[in-house]
DNA sequence: TCTGGGGTCCTAGGACCC
DNA sequence: TCTGGGGTCCTAGGACCC
């Protein structure tokens, strides 16, 4: 039997910044300061919502995703900005270079938030102390509030940076879950939404004590395997490491709009079609990848929504291509009712450079050596798993079909 | 004259293969 | 003369988060 050695708890933080578009604008220009202001998308047209609202307009019960139009009933003072994406950007970057200055173990979440691994940065003084220096840092250096907390887990620390807003540092350790967590309603927890509240509602669960003190299996018969995790988390266990890596990657890339009126103009939704898909190439060139696999969205007048996709036999990347499929996606599944919404979204990508590499391999002159094809094929193995060979061809450099590759390996391996 | 746009993860059924 | 069981892939939709 191995030895027991007390485990030797992490420390995570969550940062999250405090309505940070608002007060991205309001370092921008300082004479926001201090007034109700809302970003919002489209401020001119119909069916604009709040994204963020300063703590100024929330005194008058503004709200993320309200409409504007209510939000401005609200409050009749409300300065209104469209969003200024690149500004946004510019800040999160700089607001990350900061907290890279002390470890090298953060994972930006969104934007605006992200965890830190902060386990081995005891030489950087207390966790108490760490928090406070970043907090100050991004404050006189960016002119931005933030919010951290501090706890053994993600979910803990995230929880924590919830309850002391703004510029707030809240600690929240084992020992204090009965009294800072378990008391709070069952909404309030991250993982819990508007769905998942109401059913467990139903089971009598209303605060977070409630659910982390219910029969498991319970919860499992409403909630599946998501049902222990909650209980788990309730409970204070959370094992996911802070993953420096994960945001590259990333797993889809998409775009919608919300058409100014709704329409069966069938010009006007393929041009609409063609500009996104404009918008999908432009970003999936921006990051090297490419696509084998296209979603298109259909939103109905009554926000009834259906998504459909197509499976690609060859890697694409090129606007025409990725309008082709979705425009066959949408001839095929649109019931000729009015549309609200159209979207585009690639998934199942691969950098460009890898799927060249593959390409690479059935140049199998290069192979005339056995042992150095089964080498590449290996690598190829561990780094795709099972079957790297499904996702090989590309069109557009060199037709090489997916029928060939296997029998080509097949004949090859026989011999 | 309500409810955007960017994502992730999970589930479930059917096809297909062995 | 009657239908197993496991695994993977594909598709669609739901829930959640910021």
């Amino acid at each position: 039997m191995s030895k027991w050695y007390p485990k030797k708890g992490r420390v995570i933080f969550h940062v999250d910044m405090n309505s940070f578009y608002a007060s991205v604008e309001m370092a921008f220009d300082p004479s926001l300061k201090g007034k109700p202001l809302a970003i919002a998308g489209n401020p001119e047209e119909r069916r604009g919502i709040v994204v963020t609202s300063s703590y100024e307009a929330r005194k008058f019960g503004v709200k993320t995703t309200m409409p504007l139009w209510e939000a401005r009933k609200l409050c009749p003072d409300l300065i209104v900005m469209r969003p200024n994406f690149e500004r946004y950007r510019t800040a999160s970057k700089e607001m990350f270079k900061i907290l890279a200055d002390v470890t090298p173990l953060v994972q930006p979440v969104s934007i605006d938030e992200g965890y830190m691994d902060v386990t081995d940065c005891a030489d950087q003084g207390s966790p108490p102390q760490i928090a406070e220096r970043i907090q100050k840092r991004i404050y006189e250096e960016l002119d931005l509030p933030c919010s951290i907390g501090i706890a053994p887990n993600k979910f803990l620390a995230k929880m924590a940076s919830d309850m002391k807003k703004p510029m707030g540092i809240t600690i929240l350790r084992k020992r204090d879950l009965s009294h800072k967590l378990w008391p709070l309603p069952i909404e309030e927890m991250y993982g819990v939404g508007e769905k998942t509240g109401e059913k467990l509602r139903k089971l009598k669960i209303e605060t977070i004590e409630d659910l982390a003190k219910h029969p498991v299996l319970d919860l499992k018969k409403v909630l599946g395997i998501n049902g222990e995790r909650l209980q788990n988390r309730a409970n204070g266990q959370d094992e996911r490491p802070v993953d420096p890596d994960a945001v590259h990657d990333f797993k889809s890339i998409g775009t919608s709009t919300t058409l100014p009126q709704d329409t069966t103009e069938d010009t006007e939704i393929q041009s609409v079609l063609r500009r996104l898909c404009n918008k999908v190439e432009a970003r999936m060139k921006n990051k090297k990848v490419l696509t084998k696999n296209i979603q298109l969205m259909i939103r109905y007048h009554d926000r009834k929504t259906v998504t459909r996709s197509r499976q690609l036999s060859d890697f694409i990347s090129k606007s025409d291509d990725l309008f082709q499929v979705a425009l066959q996606l949408f001839d095929e599944h649109w019931n000729q009712n009015p549309v609200r919404l159209l979207g585009v979204t690639a998934s199942d990508l691969a950098e460009k450079s890898e799927v060249t590499q593959q390409l690479d391999l059935f140049n199998y002159e290069q192979y005339a050596d056995k042992e150095k094809l089964y080498q590449a094929i290996d690598n190829l193995t561990e780094k795709y798993g099972s079957n790297p060979f499904r996702t090989i061809s590309m069109p557009s450099e060199g037709k090489v079909s997916t029928s060939f590759q296997k029998d080509f390996l097949d004949d090859y391996k026989k011999d």
